[in-house]
DNA sequence: GACAGTCTGTGATCTGCATCACATCTGGTC
DNA sequence: GACCAGATGTGATGCAGATCACAGACTGTC
């Protein structure tokens, strides 16, 4: 379904290698935020990029009607904001820490630079750059399916791919804490259907809960609705 | 709120010349489609682009459960199937012809070779397709405005900024005849709740119909719904 | 372990929009 | 102009999912 996302980091290392990624970051300043601090604003201008070292950042936007709705999280090692890096121009969503984050800012003019002075960069840019146009469409796709339970399987398959730590019988488990709000916003759904819907799963084995941390005990089965 | 539209055209014409474009398209294959016609389906491989010279491209996708969504509508002048030409992937979404269509083809290998042979055109490809990325989460946000009056609003908006011909009285008339059926699935909605919801800006002066054919009379307030 | 604060479960309503079912209009064709 | 297919208007009905309301459950802190 959704293509397999590559990242423009994923582009810089397999074009200079993982010593040339290091080498461009290595005077990046290293920046902090804690939950629920916000890294920027939509509008905001495009300064640079983040690559993000620890924590999980919120990538969201906010209705004029003051509803959120969350378009995706992000995870250790991504790099953040590079759409206005590259073309210059604002930011397009909120970015929030999720939780304590960490992660080293390298500005635009250096960036910029260093995808001049290697030029078979750009071609890799390119491809990068229409991947992600790609995802969005996808994305959009996701979120147009009407049935609720539909949206929330595939929302919930995005998370357990993202954050799963598959467990020694072959269960995935969530590394990082969603709550039902979260999940809820994430596929624009009403937290407490979010609860109903995992209740069902629940009994159907789909997945379990110990201690409100969710289980995905029967990936298949959640991929044929995210599916259907 | 959109932004702009830059198309591939207008890049590859700023940088090249108007004379360095209608070479490139010289040898472009002529190619001609009847009203409904596909013109290429999800999934095909990207073959190359085609620079629409007239009539009207639908591109849109099918839901398994067989839902159509329209992303988007085509006019004369833009190239259609860019991201799959440049990236070498398949094709993301259908296009079929809406009305009666003409226009040149140009393989990818052509396009291609166009642009290595042109190396500053790198850079305003990168940013044209940070602008289609921007682009998407716009659409994005528009389709995930729960109130039905309100992505109607956007829908209609859009569409007078796309085929809307300005009259002597200020007022726009829309150039090319899309059907409430159309605008619905554009937007998500049933056919009767456009017919509704038209009826009503109707009463309210925001819109005229003349023998079936809309007439913009206030675009601030159609704007203003469509930013509520 | 007692308190507060947050997250979660679950029933009872409410509501917007899809759907159904027609009547009516319009434009094209012979 | 007579006819037909397709587009449109409009009421009646049904239902998924939002919202409201509140009762637990869990987590952290002193």
């Amino acid at each position: 379904m959704s293509a397999p996302e590559t990242s423009l980091r994923d582009i810089l290392i397999s074009d200079v290698g993982d010593d040339g990624f290091q080498a461009l970051f290595k005077d990046a300043k290293l920046k902090s935020f804690q939950a629920g601090e916000t890294i920027f604003l939509a509008g905001d201008p495009g300064r640079g990029v983040l690559l993000i070292e620890s924590g999980r950042v919120e990538i969201s936007t906010m209705s004029s009607a003051g509803k959120k709705s969350v378009l995706a999280h992000m995870a250790p090692g991504s790099l953040l904001g590079e759409i206005a890096a590259l073309d210059g121009g604002n930011r397009s969503a909120d970015a929030t820490a999720a939780t304590a984050v960490v992660g080293r800012f390298l500005a635009r003019e250096n960036l910029l630079e260093f995808i001049a002075s290697h030029p078979k960069l750009a071609k890799s840019v390119i491809v990068e750059l229409c991947g992600k146009a790609r995802n969005a469409s996808d994305m959009f796709l996701t979120q147009s399916a009407p049935e609720a339970e539909v949206r929330l399987a595939r929302t919930m398959l995005k998370l357990f791919d993202t954050w799963g730590e598959v467990l020694p019988n072959g269960s995935v488990a969530l590394t990082e804490r969603f709550s039902q709000q979260d999940i809820g916003e994430f596929c624009g759904l009403a937290r407490e259907n979010v609860s109903r819907q995992i209740s069902t799963w629940e009994s159907s084995k789909i997945l379990e809960k110990v201690k409100r941390k969710l289980i995905l005990a029967d990936r298949d089965a959640l991929k044929a609705l995210a599916e259907s």
